[in-house]
DNA sequence: CATGAATGAGTTTTCATTCAT
DNA sequence: TATGAATGAAAACTCATTCAT
């Protein structure tokens, strides 16, 4: 036993500053996601988040605000989980195949979020800095399909076309599964990244 | 000159009955495409379609019986698209070929229309007939990839995560051009069509 | 009996256009007159016109917006009940008495159009173009009082103090009236108009 | 060096108990002045006087009350600048003098105290005790006024019209100052004082 | 006693839909 | 049949007031 056991478990009152916030957030990406961003309401997204319409407003200026709060969590969320710790000097093929699992992962674990991601890329809502943030992101994949050009290890097309058509392919796949069409086992998974190689190697 | 240059003009009040819903349908689609169904009000529609508010209900029921009838008349002028008269004696690399630059044609001639079958595809404003049209819209081509597969042509996979595949990755490219990365040329679209077959082929 | 008589009464929903709007802005005058800008609500304004909140809309942009036209309407209303045929031939005193009266009938007719423009004087929510108006209205009662010092009729103070003096003692009373101090009798107003005189004169 | 420069500076918390209701009250006045009472919010006032929202209301149980708490503060000090240790022994000639000069130094000190009992004078939230002191405030004046009558030094007009009348002509002098039209130099302020004699003279 | 986060009623504003003309 | 003004329910947002800490 260790001191930390001893502690008293903070009741919910107490929670620290930024949970809330963070709840409001989470609330938010469900209704976002599933609902659109018209579709959703204020009161809504209170309400899932357990507290009064009003109360919303103490985190958040207004609906725009919360969107684009939540849109940049979200798109940091997204590429942390797609670039952090990637492991560059590891062959292009051994580097697509854990770009193309890390998205998985991230498709299991936050199905909300790649459909969030994908419904509001161009919301008129999206403030210049989520905008930024939105061109910013593209730029390591693009670096990594360079070099991988650079090696001709992949077809010397755009790079920008390369993850058009890969990521394009993946989010098909996850339309599809969230469509209830198709299951994505892990086997599919395998099966659909070799597809995806195939369709870029050279 | 013909007998038709000479003919007079058919004022607003004596056009054929189906052509105002028309009208109706052709402004809610760029409306509903680039702002979502929650985005769009019904004055915005009808002023687009030339005509009073008021009018537009005696065409459509009201705003959800509009954007279903819309849903419809997309997917069922996106099939006939990308299935009418297709050669299906045709070797099957072929008709891959085919089906891809009737894509690419599609969107090229009517890109709203791309955006909004997209966007809408799982509104929970869309009725069961809709919904009924969009599974059954898959059917033809799941016959073509079964068959092709059959053959030995295309990877045994699921017909609908090869369908999903090869249309994501088209839908990817849409979406880079529509966001100003990506100018789709038809060298481009060519070698994209490449790629997608690499990536199912057998 | 002419030919007017014989005139079908115009039923009520067959209204000149503008009469709505007028009825807006008289029921906004009474209660911004007596509750103030913050203190009227717009619904409560569009139950005195008789009309749905949402309706009072489609005649104004918004509560800013209305205010704003409701101020030039009365200034204007006042400016013209104040100068509009004016004998500007006439002696300097008999126009002084002539103004006096216009004001006190002005008062008279529209008690609250008089409230409503000293308490909205300076609000922040008046626009430019009031503002505008505001400034432009005082000139013609500058130069009259210019005029009549260049007479050696009234003495040499700044033509806005003198105006200050005098419309502030034709308020004082009113104010009064209104607290129900004070009857503003015929006879009394005439005593007060000497007064004012005496103040001002040489 | 005196021994009060070796005072420590009360911390804060130990203000004395009616220091922090005065602080509210200073806080109150300025924005009640320049915005109106519907147009201030509490936590605004709070803010100004340097506590939190919620503790003002260990002070005044509402915004109403507080409201009024100012307007009798407010009032009391008006009267007690215009009449406290008044020469009810010199000539009316002087004592009118004085009067108008204590006004003017007043407004000098407390624009916003004038500002806002002006402006407050008829809200109705105001309370009975509010609207009794303020009929009782103007009994003094009206006594000098009937004393000078009996003298036959004013004219034989209601007192209230005079008092009307000569505070009317003060106000306007305020008002123009505020609006930036005018400035009230002690010249002007003494000139202005000789008109409304002259008004009310016999 | 002080705090300031939380509340929810109330405010401004929008918009799908109706209906008199 | 076409119109567009009118409606009122519902949306985003504000703020006086309360209350746990």
């Amino acid at each position: 036993m260790n001191i930390h056991s001893l502690a008293v478990p903070s009741p919910v009152s107490q929670r620290e500053p930024g949970d809330r916030a963070e709840a409001i957030l989470d609330a938010a990406l469900g209704l976002f996601a599933s609902q659109g961003y018209h579709g959703t309401t204020v009161p809504e997204v209170a309400q899932r988040a357990k507290l009064a319409a009003g109360t919303l407003y103490r985190y958040f200026d207004s609906k725009e605000a919360l969107v684009n709060a939540l849109f940049r969590r979200e798109k940091r969320r997204f590429m942390l989980a797609l670039l952090d710790g990637v492991a560059v000097d590891a062959p292009h093929r051994e580097q697509f195949r854990a770009l193309w699992f890390r998205l998985a992962r991230f498709y299991e674990e936050h199905p909300q979020s790649t459909q969030f991601l994908e419904l509001h890329l161009h919301g008129p809502y999206l403030d210049d800095e989520s905008r930024a943030l939105e061109l910013q992101s593209l730029e390591p994949v693009v670096l990594y399909v360079q070099s991988a050009q650079a090696q001709q290890v992949i077809k010397p097309l755009d790079p920008k076309a390369v993850i058009a058509l890969v990521y394009g392919a993946f989010l098909g796949l996850t339309k599809a599964q969230m469509a209830g069409q198709l299951v994505l086992t892990p086997a599919l998974l395998a099966e659909a990244e070799a597809c995806a190689w195939e369709a870029v190697r050279r």
